[in-house]
DNA sequence: ATCCTGCGTGGGATCGATCCCAAGAGCCCG
DNA sequence: CGGGCTCTTGGGATCGATCCCACGCAGGAT
C-alpha cells in the first residue's frame, strides 16, 4: 500500500508478480487468455501497489482518451444565464460519466473574450472557428465532440468533420452529413399553437426566439403550421434578439405598442389585441408575462401564454408557465451514446438524426381562473 | 496544407525542414537557442503541414497535461438548480481557458450513479470518496483540482492532497494544509446584520444556510457577531436543509408559526415577529419573500429581508434583494491562478487561504417605500 | 598556438502502456 | 511417435513528444 516514491508503473506489477508487461496488461485489460491463476497472482500484486493504470500513456498508445468535449460557442458569462446550458451542461457530464468518459467544458465564442486580462499571450488567436476546430481535433486530447447550437454555427461543424473527429450536434438537424440530437421543436410549436387554438385563442402572436437558433426557427414554423391547418395566421410575428427575459420583455412591449392597432380597441378599456401568445422560450413567455402584467393585462384571462422547456424558471412565474416541456436530460444521454458509438465502432453511419418528443405541460398561465387573493 | 493521411507529427516537420527533431522540438517550445533562419524554416514547415502538436504525447513525457479536473461533489442533477455553481462552472472554465488549461467537469455526488435518489449516508459516500480521488490523482490525466465545496467534504481534500494533486478549495477555507479560495463569508454576514441595525431593526432573525457548509457557517457566525457586538442577539436562529428557495419558504414558515409567540401580537393586526431576516443566500431569502407575502406581510415595512449571493435570482424577487455580493468570477480566477501556481512551482507554499472581499448591496427588499403599482 | 567557454544542433533514451509476432507447453489425432 | 493445433506467455517495437548529453565550431584569453 505504500508507494516507493511515485505511481507504481505497468512494469513494478509485472515484476512483482513475476510475469512479464504483456501479461500484466492482459490482465488490467481483461483479456480472457490469462490462467486464472497468474491473474489471481497480477491482480494481488496490483492490489499491494495500488496500482492505477496512466490514462495519458493508454491513450497515447491506443489512440482513444475516453476524454470527451463539451463546446459551447458562447462567451463564458452569457452561459450560466441561461438555464438551458445549466442543464444540459450537467446532463451531458452526468451521462459521459455513465459511458466511462470524462468531459471537458470549451466556451468559446467571439474574438473579444479573453481580452482584458493580463497581457496579451502571443500571437494565438482564439475565437476563430478554425483555429477551434484545430485545437480541438488535432490535440489528440479528445475523442469526440459534443456541439451545442446556440446562435449560428457557421463552418464550425463542417471543419471538425473534415478533421475527422467524431461529432454529435445538440439542436441543430438542419446539417448534413453529421450527427445530431435535438427534441422535435416543429411538434412542440405546434402543440403551443394548437393548445392555444383548443382554449379559444383566435388572435395569436408569435414571439420566437433569435433567428440564428435553428431550434427557435423551428419552434416558431411549427406554431405557424398549426395556425395554417386551422385556416388562420398569426396576428403578430416576430423574433427576439435571444433567449433573455430581458428579450421576451422587449418584444412583448413592442407587441403592446402595435397590439393598439389590430382588430380591437385599447381605449375601451376592452384588450382586443392578441389574447395567446407563444413564446419561444421559457424565458421571452417570462419577459412578456412581465410586459403584460406591467401594461395591466390578466393572464391567462385576457392573455394566455406559452413558454417552451420546462426550465425551473417555467415553475416560478406568476402564473406559473404552460409550456412545452422537453427532456434536455434525455437529449443529453442520447448525444452522449450516440457519440461513444460513432468512436468505438468506425463503421457507423455518421449522418444520423435522433429526435425525442416534446409534451405540452399546461400551467396557469393558459388555463384556471387566477386567484384574485393568495389563499390562506 | 494537405496533409498526407494521419496527422503531421513532429518527424515529419523536421524532415521538411531539414533539421532535427530536437530543433523541431525547441521551435515549437520557443526556446531561445535556435538561428532566427532555422525557426523561420521550422514555422514554415509547421504551417506547411497544418502541424499541431499531440497534446498527449507531450503530457506524457513533460508530467503535465494542462487539464485540470473542476470537482463538485454533488448529484448531476441538483447542480444546475443552483446558480451559484452554474456561476462557478463558468468562470472557472472561463478563468482556465485564460491560462490556457483545459477544464474537466467531475459531479459525482453518490456513490456509483445507480440512481439511488435517496440522501446518501456518510459512510458509502465515504467510500466514493476516496474511489474518486483515487480516479482523479492516478489516471496523470489532471494536473490539479479545484474543489467546489457544497456540503460536507469529509476527507477527500486529505485523499486528494495525500495522493500529492495539487489542490486549490473553493468554500470551505477551514482546513489546515490545503490552499483555499473564498469570499469573507463571515464579514458578509456581518454586513448582512448591521445593515438591518442601521435601518432600525432589532428583532432579526437568522435563516442560515445548511449547517454541512463551511460558507454558511461562517455567514451565521459573522451575523451573530455583530448583532452580539450591539449587544443583542437573534430573535430566531435556525439553518435550512440546503440553499434552496424551497428551505427557505420552509424555514420562514417555521419562523412565521413561531413568531407568534414572540413578544407582540399577530391577532391585533400589528406584526412584532421579527423586522429583519438574514438569510444564508439569495435562494433562501427568495423562499423567506414567498412564505411572508404569503402571510400577508409587507416587505420591507414589516420585515427587511438580506440575502447573500448577488446571484441573477436576487434581482428578480419582488421586491429585489438587498443582498451581500460575492464575486465568484474573482474567486474562480483566484482559484485557477493559484492551482497553475501551484502545478507549475513545486515550491510553492502548499496552504494558503485566499479571501476575497464582499460588499453590501442595498435594494429593495430592506429600504425603500415600495410602490403600490408600477411606475409608468 | 592552445585551451576554455558558449552557442547551436543532433541522436539516443525515456515517459508508460499497448500491439504484434513468435516461441514454448500441452493436447488431439492420425 | 511426430505433425499440427490451441492456449499462454514474453520480448521488441511503437505511439509522439521531451529531456539529457555530447559534439562541432567560433571567439576570446593566456
Amino acid at each position: 500500500m505504500t508507494t516507493g516514491d511515485g505511481r507504481a508503473t505497468l512494469k513494478d506489477v509485472a515484476r512483482i508478480a513475476g510475469v512479464s508487461r504483456s501479461t500484466a496488461s492482459r490482465v488490467l485489460n481483461d483479456h480472457p487468455s490469462v490462467r486464472p491463476e497468474v491473474r489471481e497472482r497480477v491482480l494481488a500484486a496490483m492490489a499491494d501497489v495500488g496500482y492505477v493504470r496512466d490514462e495519458l500513456a493508454r491513450s497515447l498508445r491506443s489512440g482513444t482518451s475516453h476524454v470527451i468535449a463539451l463546446v459551447i460557442p458562447r462567451p463564458p458569462a452569457t452561459v450560466f444565464g441561461d438555464a438551458y446550458f445549466a442543464t444540459l451542461v450537467a446532463a451531458v457530464v452526468a451521462a459521459g460519466a455513465r459511458h466511462h468518459r470524462t468531459v471537458a467544458i470549451v466556451l468559446e465564442g467571439e474574438p473579444g473574450d479573453r481580452g482584458g486580462r493580463g497581457p496579451s499571450d502571443g500571437e494565438s488567436q482564439f475565437g476563430s472557428f478554425a483555429e477551434l476546430s484545430r485545437r480541438l481535433s488535432a490535440g489528440g486530447l479528445f475523442d469526440g465532440v459534443v456541439l451545442a447550437a446556440s446562435v449560428d454555427l457557421a463552418t464550425l461543424p463542417d471543419e471538425l468533420a473534415a478533421h475527422g473527429l467524431p461529432l454529435v450536434v445538440v439542436g441543430d438537424p438542419d446539417r448534413s452529413g453529421v450527427c445530431s440530437v435535438d427534441v422535435d421543436n416543429e411538434a412542440g410549436g405546434r402543440m403551443a399553437a394548437e393548445h392555444l387554438l383548443t382554449i379559444g385563442r383566435r388572435r395569436i402572436a408569435l414571439l420566437g426566439g433569435p433567428v440564428a437558433n435553428a431550434s427557435a426557427r423551428s419552434r416558431q414554423a411549427g406554431a405557424r403550421a398549426a395556425l395554417a391547418d386551422a385556416g388562420s395566421a398569426p396576428a403578430w410575428d416576430a423574433v427576439a434578439d435571444d433567449f433573455s427575459v430581458r428579450a421576451g420583455r422587449v418584444l412583448a412591449e413592442s407587441l403592446l405598442a402595435e397590439g393598439g392597432v389590430l382588430p380591437g380597441d385599447r381605449v375601451t378599456g376592452q384588450w382586443a389585441g392578441a389574447d395567446g401568445i407563444v413564446a419561444g422560450s421559457d424565458a421571452i413567455a417570462a419577459g412578456a408575462l412581465e410586459a403584460l402584467v406591467a401594461a395591466g393585462l390578466r393572464v391567462p384571462e385576457d392573455v394566455a401564454v406559452v413558454g417552451f422547456d420546462d426550465l425551473p424558471p417555467a415553475r416560478t412565474t406568476s402564473p406559473p408557465l404552460t409550456t412545452v416541456r422537453q427532456d434536455i436530460e434525455q437529449v443529453a444521454a442520447d448525444a452522449v451514446t450516440r457519440l461513444v458509438e460513432l468512436v468505438e465502432d468506425a463503421s457507423s453511419e455518421p449522418g444520423s438524426r435522433l429526435v425525442s418528443s416534446v409534451e405540452l405541460v399546461v400551467r396557469g398561465s393558459t388555463v384556471g381562473a387566477r386567484p384574485a387573493a393568495p389563499a390562506a
